[in-house]
DNA sequence: CTGAAAGCGCTTACAG
DNA sequence: CTGAAAGCGCTTACAG
């Protein structure tokens, strides 16, 4: 166990060439299946551990993907990025592949240098979990491995991503409030943010369009400042019967908010949410939100990644994946 | 920019040996300062990456460390472990040294399967963030290269540990509450679940033994299954005018059922939690709570790991970091 | 201060 | 089916 054993050894223990031990332990052609399983034994019993170091050198290739976050997402008090992470994790494990996690600061970020993953070699390809600003995804999408973006987008960018289908599910939740007879409906979330904000308030104004309601700007609150930290809401001064927020931490704030200041929800105002997330379901009342699909965007996004290894040059542009909606206890029809 | 640069490129184009680079590159010895600038400025030019492959096959360093955690602490909505793990890997940083996760899921844990970082010889120290079951310990204690726990520690195992002063914390928010008049004080949370919570609850018992208050076993409250799930709390009978919990989301979830039955919080009962989570902010009363202090316990653990790696014989024990009491509005003097 | 040589532990193309 | 040889891109001990 002390004593360090190589595929040499293995080789030696059993009178074989290293080349046939190579071959058996990467399940590769040219050993006789007797001999594979002989040596699979053996390698076993002395405790080898294959050097992934030397793999890589001689395949140029890492078995390691970098997952980029900003350190924004991981100080946020938020699970939604670790389920995340940890869900690409468990699912590039079938690939047989192990994912390196680099935070972003924000020194890093304004100062334009390039991950460690990337400047060290260390991975075959990259995943940025959620968005970062303009000029640091600019920079990156230099970088010359395969790169796709998780949770948002970039407009004028041929970076492949992953999102929620945000500007359908903003519209259907918006249309299930119009359907309850709300027709007075703000919209929280600053739009300028990040891409599923934006997208998300462009389906609530399409719905809006559709049902003949008038845009109100005073209607539109905003909920973060430039830095992403969140804000205090400013209600409106005729309180709109609905709000459609754009994540349930901010619905729960808002929620919280309004019984400060003597509204039931949702007796005399409603709220819904985005994310499904804790915040849905430990509020009073829970709140009406939209399950993203998470499980389906990661494995949809690790299976990208991979294909994209294998062949860089094949696109796959935007891939929107379809959420549904979860109807609890924070809307009323007032039909 | 396409075609690949390695060491031996720059050599050639600045017509010295591929030797002068390396040590130019990496701050070694033997090469003039005017000779080093010259080739890290070429370096800089020709896009230069370091091979970190070529370089952990010749130095048996991987400059990785990987970060294992249960995929319980992972789904389970809180972002602690989050701000755990991205904290480590700032902190790698400095070392030149990214951090791999691992899940380890039930299945990996029962089926006693070594983490693939480990199999793969992909990182060079290893750091367990929270408890796993003691059969997976025990198996992961035969591993050959430096490893610490994070959270929580082993009985009958010589492995490092980095925790908070859980035990004196207990002592310390007990009395707190004693201080203030109580004497009817429950304790919230499963006493075999982790170390954690158990030595938080012995910290209670030893301020009940020092202040003669007789230890009632019905105020000893269960808050989680087998698996780590959180389960309905039973309330006893007479109800205490306190409850210890151990941890925030807890008393949170505490604090809304005893609203439910109508009790006030704090007048009529106190209850204090520990982690200085978003749950002590969020909940109404903000709660009485303890800061861990992550960002030492993770400085700490860093520091730790770095120096096990350069020197595998030295042990460090457990290692305590102190924590605060942070006084919010969930405690009412009754003196 | 500078560099030629050896070697880390694999995989692959090729020959037998 | 099996194996000898070359080579991936670095670092290190050594010689000049």
């Amino acid at each position: 166990m002390t004593k360090k054993v190589s595929m040499s050894e293995i080789a030696n223990e059993l009178g074989i060439s290293k080349v046939s031990v190579s071959k058996a332990l990467s399940d590769k052609d040219g050993v006789s299946e007797e001999l594979r399983n002989k040596v699979k034994i053996t390698a076993q019993r002395m405790g080898y551990r294959i050097n992934n170091s030397a793999r890589s050198l001689k395949t140029d290739r890492q078995y390691n993907i970098g997952i980029l976050i900003s350190e924004k997402y991981v100080g946020d008090n938020e699970a939604y990025y670790f389920s995340v992470c940890g869900e690409i994790i468990k699912k590039l494990d079938a690939y047989g592949t192990s994912g390196i996690m680099e935070i972003i600061s924000a020194k890093t970020e304004s100062d334009l240098i390039l991950p460690r993953v990337y400047n060290e070699k260390k991975v075959d390809g990259i995943i940025v979990l959620g968005q970062l600003s303009s000029n640091y995804l600019i920079l990156l999408e230099k970088i010359t491995i395969p790169m796709i973006y998780f949770d948002f987008y970039r407009q004028d960018s041929k970076i492949d991503s992953i999102t929620a289908d945000n500007f359908y599910l903003g519209y259907q939740l918006t249309d299930l409030l119009i359907d309850r007879g709300h027709r007075d409906i703000a919209f929280v979330g600053s739009i300028r943010a990040t891409s599923s904000i934006q997208d998300r308030y462009l389906g609530y104004y399409k719905a809006l369009i559709e049902n003949n309601i008038a845009l109100k700007l005073d209607y539109v609150i905003e909920d973060r400042d430039d830095q992403g930290k969140f804000i205090e809401l400013e209600i409106p001064k005729n309180l709109p019967t609905a709000f459609v927020c754009n994540c349930d931490r901010v619905a729960f704030y808002l929620i919280n908010k309004l019984k400060g200041l003597g509204v039931k929800v949702p007796e005399e105002c409603s709220v819904v949410g985005f994310d499904n997330s804790l915040f849905s379901t430990i509020s009073n009342p829970t709140i009406t939100t939209v399950d993203n699909n998470v499980e389906k965007m990661v494995s949809t996004a690790v299976k990208v990644i991979s294909k994209k290894i294998n062949n860089p040059q094949k696109i796959y542009d935007r891939i929107l994946v379809p959420g549904t909606i979860i109807e609890r206890d924070s809307v009323k029809n007032i039909n």
